[in-house]
DNA sequence: CTGCAAAAAGAATCGCTGTTCTGCTTGTGA
DNA sequence: TCACAAGCAGAACAGCGATTCTTTTTGCAG
């Protein structure tokens, strides 16, 4: 029964998302139309449903692999043997802030608000970001200002979370900053 | 030349934003329909572009009326003559949020990536927003602190930009908590 | 009071967009 | 190498939604 070989339909489906994401980060998640991505991938309609279900199934893929590789990111710096301090560990997240994602990133926050699946991604993925922060904040307690783990890990909680609170805000900064590009009218 | 009085055109416009807001709120920006706002409102279609060019004329000043809203409540803290610690400040600001507007200010931001007149807006009312946190701490460290005007100015802007995005990532939470309601399927 | 232009209602229009359908093409397992 | 199901292309379709148009109603100036 050939199909593509699993490697293979996994290269299409990041194709596309790849170029779904670079869509939406000019367009936003609405006003990318199917044909928008089906230009930029240089694939075609059919191609597209062959791959996705229907849009939202996209849009759903796509965020999943924008916030994921933000989370991917911060698990590398949390999981270092020599923990960086909190100061320290936000400028790293911040240098790590990629324009194109961050818009997405900001995009998807807006779509969170409306639709369940991408609340649930969204959700999700900051928790799963707020826990690495908290694990990289706890050792550094640990490790550098030689906290007992218990109590480090109670002291790490409000610290992670301003951590987490000032990437998050300089995400939306980034979003905001770079000038909003628009496809030929 | 009989046309609506000032101040009752003023009220129909109001009416029809507010309806928008609560709409928007619900289902995001883009998949809010005129029919929507029509039925959220009572009035009609015409009506409705009676009064706005068109929906991205609504939205417009829907989400200017949300922003400008959220800046004026901030206004009122800052300009307070005992001024408060930013801690406190912080605290005020927190409390003072709506879940409704946070959801729609959270997908002003998203919007804001794309459409270069809310990210106007969004970027006025930001910029807005800081001056006057700027200006609280500014306050605080002068009236409590006892610091020299001179030098609270400086030492008040790294604090400010702390607050301020301490404030907009709190923002962000509360439009994620609010479960998303659905209309009717 | 009264007339009339603006405002409101609601039906009609028209373009756009997601999705499906119909064949051709191609990769894969034997 | 081959045969055939899955991929893929691109046209066709269907429905929704912004805007416009027509008609009726209404509020204000005189």
């Amino acid at each position: 029964m050939p199909r593509l070989t699993d490697a293979r339909k996994e290269l299409r489906r990041a194709q596309i998302t790849e170029a779904a994401v670079r869509c939406f980060s000019r367009n936003g998640l609405e006003r990318t139309s199917i044909a928008d991505i089906t230009a930029e991938s240089g694939l075609s309609t059919g191609s597209i449903y062959a791959h996705y279900r229907n849009k939202a199934d996209l849009v759903q893929a796509s965020a999943h692999a924008v916030l994921a590789k933000r989370a991917e990111a911060l698990g590398e710096y949390a999981g270092s043997d020599t923990p960086p301090d909190p100061d320290e560990l936000l400028d790293r997240l911040i240098a790590g802030i990629d324009p194109v994602e961050a818009r997405v990133g900001v995009q998807t926050w807006g779509e969170a608000t409306n639709n369940p699946v991408i609340h649930g991604i969204v959700v999700d993925t900051i928790d799963r970001m707020r826990a690495m922060v908290h694990d990289s904040v706890t050792a550094w307690l640990v490790k550098v200002e030689h906290l007992e783990p218990a109590e480090a890990q109670e002291r790490a909680t409000p610290i992670a979370h301003r951590v987490q609170s000032l990437y998050l805000a300089q995400l939306l900064y980034t979003a905001l900053q770079s000038p909003t590009e628009e496809t030929a009218p």
